[in-house]
DNA sequence: TGCGCAAAGTAACGCGCGTTACCTAACTGG
DNA sequence: CCAGTTAGGTAACGCGCGTTACTTTGCGCA
């Protein structure tokens, strides 16, 4: 009897990698037929006999392919990378997610790399750019880059040779297509919503006025209230770093500016961290929510939204969808289909909770 | 004259792939030499005037190394792998950061695989064993799990071909090396910050109290008031639900339960998001923080610690730490190195703000 | 002059696999 | 009985690179 094990290293088998050429051996074949088998080829003639032969082997061998040698032969790696400061800042991990998690039901690897907190301009991209290149040598068939917070990037010109999709945020310079929150629906939103619960005054807790976050959701607000017949007052937007503590003291400003009659009846926090300040602001004056004012914030950070008390009502970031459309782009893109649209802008819906 | 470029598609250059054919070709020596000055080999013998021709083809064509193909050769991939179901619950990305940093410093390739919210016993680990599967087809030099919460975990049992370490969890039946926090000591450091402050009466918030957070974090509030002469009084000791609803409930009970002289003058609630709960019941009462009650976490949830008011003094969990050491102690294991030790733990800092 | 030896470099094999030719035997139809 | 077809396979090349063994040239020295 011919040893039918053809483990290469006399001890113990499956030691170091069993090939496709022992299984080969293992099953009588070629090594071309087990290839076919294995990759289900549609139209090579292999009887059904001989295919289950080898799929037995596959078992007994315990073969498992080598990707690195597919990639290479094929010339396909099924690699799309990934580059991002959210590792090193978390905000917005559901990006991760949703593209990972879209990523494996397209049969794809995602190669997640850092890319250290790039401030947009500066020449301080050293780190990016190596990223990038790391992630050019594994030959990923596609990029992608989200940021942590919407705003426009400059994305290394080596990037460029591969398709390439931005995710929460935007290519400052070239035509790269991008995947942005809706923000100004989403202000609509927020603001349609507090209108709806029968307010008319409406303080507004306002981000750094030029990002593009506070000037899509402030627009967005603008335009629910015009719908109502209502002005945005310019006087009820103040403005606070964002941070709960400058929640905390855009909600004093606002609370104490005014006597009870003309007080504004609920507040539009630009994001969650602020709601939470504002929270404080108003139960220290004994008020409550939502019944002397209600509050909407916006982001959804669930760790804030769903712990406070009560439970905050927010317009979520669309962080997830967000990830899973990049790369179902990304996929269009390297099929050579045609970009969808330059910017594609993804809806933020609204989370009712009990704040409002 | 001969042409130097040998793209060998006729249109643009670089479509695809410049080889180190192409670079020999360029610099007119063999692949051989430029494999050579590209892997820095020692005991080559490389004229400094070729090695510096060498360099300039590789810069004029834009040559990149075929990772791939090199770990084919080389038998070397320089990855890692790590499963995790951070992904998908980002309570502890932080592990990935410190992984991925020290893996960028190891010049090493983390691969990160989603594994669904293993339950850690049940059968259900079909998606976690497809995740190890991708990763070992990849040829990955070691694997990691990491969990969100410090568990017993069972990982696949295919996953014992490679040198693998746990992270944040440890392996309940077989003899896997694992990073874990050193939960009873970052117990003792919180009541002993307390005790510090002159606190003598003590409530603690606490967790389900058969996980391993809860016993070691309790263990150690026990070591340090001990060490001061005093017991943990258990009707001082309250379970809630890990979230602030429950932090607020607790909180609620343990305050209205004595009269002013009994009631105790700090809380020490096991994570931070009850902590979070209990600072609102505690204000409700018109108490204030630090000044009647302080209050000390665990956990050190940025979004929620940095953003009470007053900022909240907590026990951190070294999530960053974790990772990082996780990957060394990876590193050690594929260099054929013996373990350290079969569990390392890694200590809980205090973190100072402003509740105590 | 001739020998030895270091310097400088190259040919060629193999890593594990996809893929394209090609080959053989059995079966069909006329 | 023979050409043509099809089922069932196989040999062999190439993907891009690391690596070993081997070759060639120059040069010091007896």
């Amino acid at each position: 009897m011919a040893k039918t094990t053809t483990s290469n290293h006399a001890g113990t088998a499956r030691q170091r990698g069993v090939t496709m050429n022992d299984v080969a051996k293992h099953a009588g074949v070629s090594r071309t037929a087990v290839s076919f088998v294995l990759s289900n080829r549609e139209n090579a003639s292999i009887s059904e006999e001989t295919r289950t032969r080898i799929n037995e082997a596959v078992q007994a061998l315990g073969y498992r392919p080598n990707a690195g040698a597919r990639a290479l032969a094929s010339q396909r790696s099924d690699w799309y990378g990934i580059v991002t400061e959210i590792v090193t800042a978390p905000f917005a991990v559901d990006i991760i997610k949703g593209a990972q998690d879209q990523a494996w039901l397209d049969r794809k690897f995602l190669l997640i790399a850092p890319s250290d907190q790039a401030d947009a301009v500066g020449p301080n991209q050293g780190l990016e750019d190596a990223a990038t290149e790391k992630l050019l040598e594994q030959r990923v068939e596609g990029l992608l880059y989200a940021a942590t917070f919407h705003r426009g990037v400059h994305v290394p010109e080596t990037a460029k040779e591969v398709p390439t999709v931005l995710i929460n945020c935007f290519d400052a310079d070239g035509k790269l297509p991008s995947i942005v929150p809706d923000e100004r629906a989403g202000g609509r939103t927020a603001v349609e919503r507090l209108l709806r619960a029968g307010h008319r005054r409406i303080g507004v807790i306002n981000l750094d006025p030029v990002i593009p976050a506070a000037i899509g959701r402030l627009e967005g607000a603008r335009e629910a209230l015009a719908d109502a017949g209502l002005e945005l007052d310019p006087e009820l937007v103040v403005p606070g770093y964002a941070t709960a503590d400058g929640g905390y003291e855009a909600a004093c400003r606002i609370l104490d500016r005014y006597p009870q009659e003309d007080r504004p009846t609920a507040l539009f926090c630009l994001n969650d961290r602020m709601a939470m300040g504002a929270y404080d602001a108003i139960k220290e004056r004994g008020l409550t929510i939502p019944g002397d004012i209600a509050v909407i914030g916006f982001d959804n950070q669930e760790l804030i939204a769903a712990y406070l008390r009560p439970k905050l009502t927010t317009v979520a970031l669309p962080f997830e969808e967000m990830g899973a459309l990049g790369v179902q782009t990304l996929a269009a893109l390297t099929a050579g289909q045609p970009i969808i649209a330059d910017q594609q802008l993804v809806g933020c819906p609204l989370l009712e909770r009990s704040s409002v």
